[in-house]
DNA sequence: CGCTTGATCTACCACTTGGTAGATATTATC
DNA sequence: GATAATATCTACCAAGTGGTAGATCAAGCG
C-alpha cells in the first residue's frame, strides 16, 4: 500500500481514537514508521491531513450510498434504507466517531458538508415518506426529515459508543451480544415509530 | 460566586466546547480571569480539574433525576420518565457534550461512571417495563435496557449535535425551530415503539 | 502590632507542538 | 551514465504545554 495512503488510514483510527486534538502529527508518523517531515510532504499540515481524512470517508459515502438508497426507492422500503445507512456506521465504527467529533469540534464546517452530503438524500426520504403517508402505510405525525435524523444520529452515536455500555446493555444469553441488542433494537424502534401496521 | 466554582463553570463550558486536549489550562484561567498558578491551587492538575467538572454534573445528576423518576414509576408514566431523562440534557447541551466526548475520548473510565450512576435507574426502568408487558401495556418485542439506552442516547446526541443540523433539519412555520422538531420526534419515536396503543 | 493562614502572583522549567530548511537518497527519463 | 523529479531524512525553530518554586499580598486573630 502506497505510503500516502498507509498515512491516512493511521491518521483516521487515531482520530477516531483520541480526536484531533489528542493526536499529534508526531505519533501518526510514528504509527506509519516514517519521520514527521515525510508526513509532512504529503499533507502539508496537520489541518489539511484532517481535511483528507474527512474528505476519504465522504468519497466512501458517496460510492456506497446510491445504489442501496436508489434501491430501497424502487422498493418502497423505508426501513431497508434506514438499515443500510446504519450499516454504514456500523461497518466501519470509526467513521461514526469521526463524525460525532467533528459535530462536536467544528459544528459549522460539518454543516456544509451536511448540506452537500447529506442533505439531497434527506429530501429523497421525505418524498418517499410523504407520499407513504398519503398511502396510508406510515403514521401521519411522523416529521420525516427530523425521523430520518433521528434513526441515523441512533445509528452514529450508538456505534460511536458502545464501547461504553458493556455495564449497562450486558451480554445477554438469548438476546445477544450488547451490539446486536443496541442495534436490533435501533431497527425495531424505527419501524414500530414508522409504519401503522408492523413492518416485515 | 466563589472563584472555585468560577473555575469550574469556565472549565465545563470549554471542555464541553471545544474538548478537554482542545482546552489549554492557560485558557480557562484567562476566561476566569486570574492566572494559571492560581487555578492551579485550586485543582492541582488539568485532570483533576477534569474529574471535577464530570463529578459536578453527576452531583447534578443524582440530585434532580431520583424524584422525577420516582414519581414516574409510581404512575407507570415510562415516556414520562423519558421525557424526564431528556430534559436534564436538554436544559443543559454542555452536559449532552460533555458525557459524549468521555464516551469518546475515555470509554473505559466512563463505563465505571456509569454503572454507578446509570445502571441503577436502567433496572428500576427494566422492572417497570417488564411489568408493563406482562400486563399488555407495552409491546412484547421490547428490549427494555436496549430500549432506555437508545433514548437516552438520542437525547444525549441529538442534544449534542443540534448545532450541525440547521441545514438538514430547518425551521419550519408549522413544525417549528429545528431543536423542537428534534425533540418532538425524539418522544414520539419513543412512545409509538413503546406502547401497543398510541400513549396518550 | 506581629504572626499565621490562605490566596494570588511572577518567573521559570522541561517538554511537546506544528512546521520549515535544506541536505541526502531513490527512482524514473533521456 | 547524467539529469531531473520524487521521496525521505536530520536538524532546527518559535510558540505553547502542564506544572513548580517561591515571593507577595490580604485577612483574621491573639
Amino acid at each position: 500500500m502506497h505510503v500516502r495512503t498507509r498515512i491516512l488510514t493511521h491518521a483516521t483510527r487515531l482520530f477516531a481514537e483520541r480526536g484531533y486534538d489528542g493526536t499529534s502529527v508526531q505519533q501518526i508518523a510514528d504509527a506509519v514508521g516514517i519521520r514527521k517531515p515525510s508526513l509532512l510532504y504529503y499533507f502539508k499540515s496537520k489541518d489539511e491531513l484532517r481535511e483528507n481524512v474527512i474528505g476519504e470517508m465522504l468519497a466512501h459515502w458517496n460510492a456506497v450510498l446510491p445504489s442501496l438508497l436508489l434501491k430501497a426507492q424502487r422498493e418502497e422500503r423505508f426501513d431497508a434504507t434506514m438499515e443500510a445507512l446504519s450499516e454504514f456506521f456500523i461497518e466501519d465504527p470509526d467513521r461514526a466517531r469521526i463524525l460525532l467529533r467533528e459535530a462536536l469540534d467544528r459544528p459549522k464546517q460539518l454543516e456544509t458538508l451536511l448540506r452537500e452530503f447529506v442533505r439531497p438524500w434527506i429530501d429523497v426520504l421525505r418524498e418517499q415518506l410523504e407520499r407513504a403517508k398519503r398511502r396510508g402505510l406510515v403514521r401521519g405525525d411522523v416529521d420525516p426529515e427530523a425521523y430520518a435524523i433521528q434513526v441515523i444520529s441512533m445509528a452514529v452515536s450508538g456505534t460511536a459508543v458502545v464501547d461504553s455500555l458493556q455495564t449497562i446493555l450486558p451480554d445477554d444469553p438469548v438476546r445477544g451480544t450488547t451490539r446486536q441488542r443496541h442495534v436490533r433494537e435501533l431497527v425495531r424502534m424505527a419501524r414500530a415509530s414508522l409504519y401503522i401496521e408492523a413492518g416485515s
